[in-house]
DNA sequence: TTCATTGTCAAAATTATACTGACAATAAGT
DNA sequence: ACTTATTGTCAGTATAATTTTGACAATGAA
């Protein structure tokens, strides 16, 4: 930083408080610097301006004109300089400010939507902007403080928290399964129909005491849109594999059964996906924990 | 300087230079510094403060919240220091500012009160404060730019600089001579009252043809005020060494006379006393330059 | 793929900043 | 007029901060 203004700054922090302090001495001790850093500052910053700001003799101080004029802009950024430090601070205290979140589409509208409207209910402060979108690449790009993802992102650059854990299960509609057979065994399943999540690849492992199965999902619908997915399976297209907030209200209301219950499907894993630091604005923390607080 | 704010200010600039140019890079460069550093500051400054400012991926550059509504601040601080900076360029540039003069009150009232209303008319955007005084102790106190005294100053941390050689005449009144003789030589001087003028003591050397005489002032008729002088003169009290801007007009309408023209008093030498580089404020150099070039 | 560019890092070099203990100048009290 | 305490500054030194350099992995473009 060679001569720009940036080594101003710290002479017309220091000039200021001598003027407010009276002294040298004063504005030292305020300061928490020596008497000889405070004349030393003052000095420097007079040289680099080439005009002196401060008559001095030993025992009383006084602006020149040019010092009261520069005294008033130093004034102003000492205490802007200030209260950005303190809105930084307020940040953190309390449920104010902005925050941007980003979630997949799907799951954005079933879980994240209810809960956004009870956070803004609770905490009028906090603009929220909520991004929806599959895509994980822009989420540098677009200014997300808070992104939701299924799996931990393994990147270094950001942090990440366990928000929920969603169980998956095997469902098709009652239509589809008279019209196709109801398997009874594992082995019956290759002679069904699939709708394969795009994201997800293929291949699946069940659990069941302790051991695993393989199961090869065959089929020629394929989306990559979680939606469709569920829509594709209640119009009786063939058996899917969906997370209980999409499974839970198909199966009370009867639409979908579930199939091999007894069989455990690796959970969905949700995420939280965020800069360092961002946890320790309130805004944020209060909706990781609320989010934490209401699994889907 | 601790922890104080002063230490965030220059990360402050850079962070917000950084937001300006859309990456480090280019941030880097228009500071004039390394990218290395760059990047240090910024994170600093996070640091700092605890939250991540920016979200960084190694080929774009988003704010977070926080980052966003910090960068607002730095922006304004960063426009206010500049444009502090600027002002002082300006007040070494341009006529503009304000400008507090000290003068003794009767060669103010002389000499600097008819310059002074000639300067605003001149610049009309200098605020001009004229500080009529005798004493030169409050110099510091009272704020003053630009003081004006007989003879040189003897402060290490004023500047000064010849204003006017001012020369001295012994007067009388013509009533006075002829009531107690017109002295047709020095030694006849003892029997005549002196007007003294306190602070220049009663010794008096006059110069002709490299020779020097010394005489002492007699006399009962003592002031420390230069206008007093003046009227104690015209009113016949006795004879006085008066300035030539004193003597003159009354040379002139033949209120006093001049003795012993061929003899020469040491002159009265003005200067301006003024803190290091007011000179070069504009305001200040052009009434300097006007009071040299416009002696009394 | 290859290539140039980006942000960051670690170690070293350099600079800025800080403290200490003096000093002369001043003001207040006696 | 004398002492006493306080002030701003200085010189020399110590310390902390900043900067440079040269490298690195990550990324997007060709």
């Amino acid at each position: 930083m060679k001569d720009s203004i940036a080594s101003e700054l710290r002479g017309m922090l220091v000039f200021a408080r001598v003027i407010d302090s009276g002294n040298f001495t004063r504005a030292a001790k305020t300061l928490g610097i020596s008497r000889a850093v405070t004349s030393y500052q003052v000095k420097q910053l007079e040289k680099r301006l080439g005009v002196q700001l401060i008559n001095r003799s030993t025992r009383a101080l006084s602006l020149t004109s040019a010092g009261k004029l520069y005294y008033d802009k130093c004034k102003v950024i000492a205490e802007q300089a200030e209260s950005a430090h303190q809105m930084i601070e307020n940040l953190k205290a309390d449920a104010v400010g902005r925050l941007s979140i980003s979630c997949p589409v799907h799951l954005g509208l079933q879980w994240v939507v209810p809960l956004a409207t009870a956070y803004r209910r609770r905490y009028p402060q906090v603009e929220l902007e909520l991004n929806l979108s599959e895509s994980i690449s822009n989420l540098v790009q677009d200014g997300i403080d808070l992104a939701i993802r299924s799996g931990p992102l393994a990147d270094s650059e950001l942090r990440s928290t366990k928000l929920a854990t969603v169980s998956r299960h095997i469902c098709a509609s009652p239509d589809y399964l008279n019209l196709r057979g109801w398997p009874q065994s594992l082995n019956e399943l290759d002679k069904h129909e699939w709708i394969v999540y795009h994201r997800l690849g293929n291949q699946l492992t069940l659990t069941r005491d302790d051991k695993d199965y393989s199961i090869k999902m065959t089929g020629t619908l394929r989306t990559n849109n979680a939606a469709a997915r569920l829509q594709f399976a209640l119009s009786g297209m063939g058996l899917a594999v969906l997370p209980h907030y999409d499974a839970a209200k198909a199966f009370n209301s009867g639409q979908l059964v579930e199939l091999f219950p007894d069989y455990h499907l690796p959970p969905l894993e949700l995420y939280a996906v965020f800069p360092d630091g961002i946890e320790k604005v309130k805004a944020s923390r209060l909706m990781i924990d609320m989010l934490k607080n209401s699994p889907p």
